[in-house]
RNA sequence: AGCCUUGUCGUCUAACGGUAGGACUGGAGACUUUGGAUCUCUAUACCGGGGUUCGAAUCCCUGCGAGGCUACCA
């Protein structure tokens, strides 16, 4: 056989892909392909999200099938149509869309109508139990479970009641359906699972239309089924409900067609909490000033943080699809973010602790204007022009008045270069009464102007800065991480709000800047240990900054992990 | 405890039963129109024990570990 595929063909197929191959190869369903995904509207989508919605529309796309977005709509009480709305414009953020737009109520008269038929065929009944006895009945793993005493009744009083259940006169929780199936089976999603319940309270599509509303398994795989869904995937956690989602296929299934689940590891990630609920209370609780307040791990959140939808797909992509839990490093998801940037985001400078620095032989009044490449990557980019004066601002710590030997920055009788300026040789400073440093002194030679003959001199370093004629004061607001704890993964005991962490909220820091273009990335000496992002003032023309490099967030980590 | 899923570098992830590879992270170095870029080098792994086989990460048995399940949530 002649192998003859380019390397990037050759990357391996994830073991969905396989079983899709496999049924293409078999003529499984006459060779058609059709995904869904399907969020529940009670919450923005988040990076976890990503992984599922990467992998829903790129099978689809792949194999030229169809994807289509369902909302899973079955609980009116969380469900709210703000989350619809920002939940499709997420999707399309990253760069995917559907076949068609479904919801699970628009299903709701198909569903009640197979539940009066398994009731007609005796594989259901209405149970006028409370939760708490039902829930006693149902054993524990190693303990059957013992029957309802409604288990038998007749079938014309589960009709009965059934309908009686959708007509709004009886008070929540006084009784439920339940599927027949096994009280005595190892899964527990066997003994007898509610399907529907009574809910009296308005849903956002359907408002008073029905009281009686299907529980998620009675919903999930039926809708599939509806839909013509050939591939529904999920994560791990139901990988338990599986039988169960077969065993309402088997009695609903007429055609040779029918949806199969299968199951991907869900996406954690470090220092990140994916939990709804918990995303949910700091919104609620206003720890947070929204949904896609950067600090969130929400896609609106990343989107506002700077992230390209592109570096969250490459990212994605490179994590891959196991039935293994693991925890990703978050420093891979920063990884593509850099990667990405650096191709495409402007470089532009900024003084965050600005100190003057005094050309002493440029002429007083003159200016010029210099070219600034936007982006040294990427020579389309093309470039933007900045004003360079005698008076500048250079970071504080770019000077030193006594530099260690590897010191390739300011320092008396040192040469440095000035990004796309000059090469200046440092003469010394001024201090105040404490002894600070308030001005520092250089000359600059007019042979080395950024591209002339002169130019190609060797000098150790080269600075940042802006001209303080043409720089303007932003606010800057640094955002980092929202959670402190390596291991976020819920529910293990952990007071979420022990999570934020302490230095997600650096705001302040009034500087000197250049003009800044839009998305621009800034390269310069601050040491931000991650790359952190951040907004400015939404007045000001900038929407994203990319600062490098800190020495204090790593610190302060290592502390909150190690109590 | 029972059932289900699952164990490959620190982290993710590959390898028709045939050389354990890649990426991130870490370390070292080079390079100076900033560099956290780029380039070079480098470290670290098949959960343990038995089998089958010329040959096992892969198949079988067994032990151990991890995650999930016991909602009128999805």
């Amino acid at each position: 056989m002649s192998d003859s595929t380019s390397p990037e063909e050759k990357k391996s197929l994830n073991f969905i892909e396989v079983v899709i191959e496999k049924d293409l190869n078999e003529g499984l369903n006459d060779g058609r392909i059709q995904t869904r995904f399907p969020p529940e509207p009670n919450g923005y989508l988040h990076i976890g999200h990503a992984k599922a919605i990467c992998l829903d529309f790129g099978l689809a796309q792949k194999y030229g099938g169809a994807c289509n977005l369902r909302f899973d709509d079955t609980n009116p009480v969380k469900e709210d149509v703000e989350y619809v709305d920002a939940i499709k414009e997420d999707i399309k953020w990253l760069g995917f869309d559907w076949a068609n737009v479904f919801y699970a109520s628009d299903y709701f008269p198909q569903l009640w109508d197979f539940a009066i038929q398994l009731i007609k065929e005796g594989k259901a009944y209405v149970d006028e139990q409370s939760a708490e006895e039902i829930a006693k009945q149902k054993g524990t793993p190693t303990q059957a479970g013992t029957n309802s005493p409604y288990r038998d009744r007749p079938i014309e009083e589960s009709l009965e009641l059934f309908a009686k259940m959708n007509q709004g006169v009886l008070d929540e929780g006084s009784m439920v359906l339940r599927a027949k199936v096994d009280m005595a089976s190892s899964n527990m999603h066997f003994r007898d699972p509610i399907i529907y319940r009574i809910i009296k309270q308005a849903h956002h599509r359907t408002g008073n239309q029905w009281y009686a509303y299907p529980m998620y398994d009675f919903a999930h795989g039926q809708c599939d089924y509806f839909e013509g869904v050939t591939h529904s995937v999920c994560t791990l956690e139901f990988v338990v409900h599986r039988p169960l989602y077969d065993w309402f296929i088997d009695s609903l299934a007429a055609s040779n067609y029918r949806p199969r689940q299968y199951e991907f590891n869900r996406l954690n990630l470090t220092y990140t909490v994916m939990s709804k609920r918990k995303l949910l209370q700091l919104v609620q609780e206003n720890l947070v000033t929204g949904w896609d307040d950067p600090r969130m791990p929400t896609l609106s959140g990343y989107r506002r943080r700077g992230y390209t939808p592109q570096s969250i797909r490459n990212f994605i992509d490179k994590i891959g699809y196991t039935k293994y839990d693991g925890m990703i490093d978050v420093a891979l998801l920063e990884f593509a973010v850099r990667e990405d940037l650096n191709k495409k985001a402007t470089r532009v400078s900024a003084v965050i602790d600005p100190i003057k620095l005094v050309i002493t032989n440029y002429p007083d009044n003159q200016t010029e204007s210099l070219e600034a490449q936007n982006n040294p990557e990427n020579p389309e980019s093309g470039s933007h022009s900045i004003l360079f004066s005698k008076e500048l601002y250079i970071e504080r710590d770019d000077f030193m008045e006594e530099a260690p030997k590897k010191y390739f920055r300011l320092t008396p009788g040192q040469e440095v270069r000035l990004k796309h300026a000059y090469i200046i040789k440092c003469t010394g400073c001024k201090r105040d009464d404490l002894g600070n440093v308030t001005e520092v002194y250089a000359e600059y030679d007019p042979q080395t102007k950024s591209g002339m003959s002169e130019s190609g001199r060797k000098v150790k370093g080269t600075i940042h800065w802006v001209s303080t004629q043409d720089a303007i004061d932003i606010e800057v607001r640094l955002y980092d991480r929202l959670f402190t704890a390596e291991d976020t993964s819920a529910d293990k005991g952990i007071d979420f709000k022990t999570l934020l962490n302490p230095n997600s909220l650096i705001v302040k820091k009034g500087c000197k800047a250049e003009s800044f273009l839009k998305t621009a990335l800034a390269y310069h000496q601050f040491q931000f240990q991650r790359i952190g992002y951040f907004n400015v003032d939404p007045d000001s023309n900038v929407d994203q900054l990319v600062f490098n490099r800190t020495v204090t967030l790593k610190d302060s980590w290592g502390k909150i992990k190690d109590q």
